[in-house]
Formats: structure tokens, sequence, C-alpha cells
DNA sequence: GACGACCTTACAGGGGCCTTTCAGCTTTGC
DNA sequence: GCAAAGCTGAAAGGCCCCTGTAAGGTCGTC
């Protein structure tokens, strides 16, 4: 814990990422940088750093988006950088998963003080912390960070709502979830009573994933309750 | 998990409890409240909350004391509420343990933001440390995150009706169900005095659980009553 | 021993589930 | 800006297992 500190700063303003890298250099963490959200998440997936400071508005993947993503995979600190008195961000800011928020412009005692306090709640925590950019279940690998599956190595091409629909399951592996909510889950509330749609999806999710689609070994139906993923143990 | 949270308001102005109170209430969360911190000790003794709102400035014992207190034999969420802008406070905050702080005066939106934020954080956390829900009953032995089945570590395969008549039963071990309330709690109201049905699923349901189906030992007849699965220590 | 309560077995219909097809819409490539 | 490709959700067809009905047996009580 002695090691310094390694914060991920992450905008597309190179002045204003300078100005925050010679603040926190300064006060003796480490900084690498980011330049919009599919940056930041493949650089958390491959350094795994301490705490990000996330801008909202940045173009490619905003805030938000990438918010949510790091949190499909980690439960490092974010500290949301949102525009002034934009409360409606700050409120999706911290629904996205956020730990804190910080309006600019602001003043680098401001900052610092924010990050030394999600840094402190943080290491309290670590208990349960994880950081885990892939899952695995046999043959098959989903790199969380860059939303890729690959069964056997070889690339497997999945549909946004087949990925949805398979991270949902993964993130539950060995608990069994009802159609209900996977539809909630996945296509929202108001699809909650749609069995069919997520039945096609399935099926279409199964010919691409289950070395043999008539006898699944990822992803298993209990009739009339609902669907799970082993844990690998089993099987 | 769909149980309404409920959330320990800690504050000696009523009139601010009081509104803190309505907030949470309309967004579907249980309230109770305490003046102060003693009071706030007893409470979480008492009730377990699921997350407290607990403000700094307060007679009889402070927010950090309460706090600390709280620490030595709870993990309940703590959110502090701090007066503005005080940032010794807020680490003083983060020091007694708590997970988050909200800066007064803030918005409904930022509050109910916060709240979502550190329940979901919580939750989280406790995935990790999550031992999976087990019934077990002599040998038999229910699994209820996969809805799963195993008698001397068989698996045993039951349809979902026969399933639930079973997780019905052994929700309620020791306790006698009547065959109306088995019908409407597996069925429906419907189905109140369809008693056929009952026997036919609980026959196929012995012929797999039971060792020696004609002499039970997991669901009992009373005659002229109804069923129960005995308490272990008897039988 | 008779009656009602309860259990067991057999069987046919239906419903849950899977798959394929198709049309509307969005995205991509030129 | 257009066409092609791809994604999504609706619909239909089919399979299989579950489920409830019905009929006959057994147990327990009077």
């Amino acid at each position: 814990m002695s090691d310094k500190k390694t914060i991920l700063v992450v905008d597309d303003e190179p002045r204003y990422v300078r100005l925050v890298e010679v603040n926190l250099t300064t006060e003796g963490y480490a900084v690498t940088t980011a330049a919009n959200g599919q940056e930041a998440v493949e650089a958390v997936a491959a350094q795994a750093p301490d705490l990000i400071l996330l801008d909202v508005m940045m173009p490619v993947m905003d805030g938000f988006t990438a918010c949510s993503r790091l949190r499909e995979f980690s439960t490092v600190p974010i500290i949301m950088v949102t525009a002034k008195g934009e409360e409606r961000d700050r409120v999706r800011g911290l629904d996205a998963g956020a730990d804190d928020y910080i309006v600019k412009p602001f003043s680098a005692q401001e900052l610092l003080a924010r990050v030394r306090a999600v840094l402190r709640r943080a290491e309290r925590q670590m208990v349960g912390t994880f950081h885990k950019p892939f899952f695995r279940h046999h043959e098959l690998q989903i790199d969380l960070a860059r939303a890729e599956v690959t069964s056997a190595s070889k690339p497997v091409m999945l549909t946004a709502t087949e990925y949805r629909l398979l991270q949902t399951l993964a993130a539950a592996v060995g608990r069994m979830l009802t159609a209900e909510e996977l539809l909630t889950t996945v296509w929202g509330p108001e699809y909650r009573d749609d069995k069919e749609i997520l039945w096609v999806c399935l099926s279409r999710l199964r010919q691409k994933i289950e070395p043999d689609p008539k006898n699944p070994i990822h992803i298993l139906t209990r009739q009339g309750l609902g669907y799970y993923m082993p844990e690998e143990s089993e099987s």
C-alpha cells in the first residue's frame, strides 16, 4: 500500500488533462491518461488503476456509457467530472455506478480532497473488490472490456442483444434466472412478459456459442423455472 | 430482494427528518427515524436497517461517534450528512467508517441517487461473501439459487410444479399447511378446491425424493388436516 | 366392513420451448 | 445518398415434456 496510487485521467481536452496530471503528480500519485471512454475501458482492463477521473463529455464513448461498461468487470473507484450545475448529469453518473462527482471547473484543492476521500473509502472496502476483465466458461471466453466473445480462441460475432443476454447470465453464473428477470434486465421492464423474443434470441445465441446447440453446456434450461449457466465444477 | 429496503434517518431537526422521510417513502423505501446518535445505535441493534442516513451535528451523541460505535457491531451502509464544504468532516466521517457522504443542503435527486448507489455497492459486495442459500432436510438438499434438488448428492430432476410444491413446504418446515394453502400458493387461488391435482403432484414428488415412498420422511400427511415437513430434530 | 380420505398409475391434450422464416428498420460500405 | 447487409422482433410450425383428468387401489377411521 506504500506504492504510489495510480489514477487514470480520462478527458478529450489535452490542456485539461495536463493540468490535472500536474496537480496529481506533485501530490504523489502516478497518472495515466485516456482520451475517450473506449480508451478508458481498455486502459482499466490492462492496468487496473486505483481510481478514475472520468469526464462526461467525450467523443467516441461518453462518460456514462464508459462508467456502466467499467462496472461490468471492475469496482475501481470512479469520480465523474460533470459540467457546471448539471444536476441531472450528477444523478445519472451515480446511477451508472460512479462513486462521486466533481463539477468543472474545480480547484486543485477540491480535486485532491475528493480523490483522497474516495481512495480512503475504497481502501476500507477493499474486501470485496474485484477486477476481472475476462470471464471464462469451458472453452468460451468473454472479454468484458471489449465486449468480445471467443470460443476455443476463435472469435464469435454476437449482436448487442445476444451479448447482453450472455453477459447477464454470466454475471449470475451458477444462479438460475427466470425469464422475467432476463427480459427486464436485457430488454427492459416493458418486455417482462414477452418470452417469445427471449426464446428467439436465446436460440440464436446458442447456435453461436454452443458446440452442440441441441445439447447446450453453457446455457441450460430449467423448464417452467428459468435459465442458468452451470458452474464449471459441475457439468 | 423485492422486499422494501429500510432506511434509518438520523437527525435532530424534525423538519429535516420529515422532508427526507417523504422523499424516501415516495420512492418506495421504508423509513425509520432517530433523533441522535444514541437512539441510532439502539435502533440499528433492534431493527437492522439496510442503510443509515446519519447527520453529523447532533446532541447527546454526534454522528462520528455514532458511526464508530455502529461499526463495532455492524457493517450496515452509512451515508454521512455533513455541513457545507467541511472537508475535514468528510474525511473524519470516512475514517469513522462511513460509506459515503452527502453535503447539506442537497436535492432530493442527489439524495436518492446516493442512496441507490450505496445500496447497489453494498449488494454487490455481498456477492463475494455470498453463501449460496441451501435448504437441507436429512439427505435432501435444495439449492434455492438454481432450483435444483439433490438427494444424497445425487441430482433429482423435479418439474416446475413439483419444485414449487417442495419449496413451499420447505419454507414452512415444521409447520403444517392445509391442502388449500398449498393449492393457492402453488397453483393459484382458482385451484383452491382441486385436491386431486395436489395428490397427484405430491405422489410424483414423493416418488422422486423419498427413499421409501410408502413411508415418507420428508413430507408427512396429517389425515384430514394437511401436510408438513418435520423438523430434523423430530422424526 | 364400509366409507371417505388419500395415493398411484396411465394417458391424452396442451403449453412451454425451440427453430425457422419474414418484414421493417438501422447500420455499413461504396 | 443509395444499396446491401445485418439486426430485431413478430409469427408460425413443430416437438416434447409436463400436467391435469380419470380410474382404480390402499389406508385409516368409524
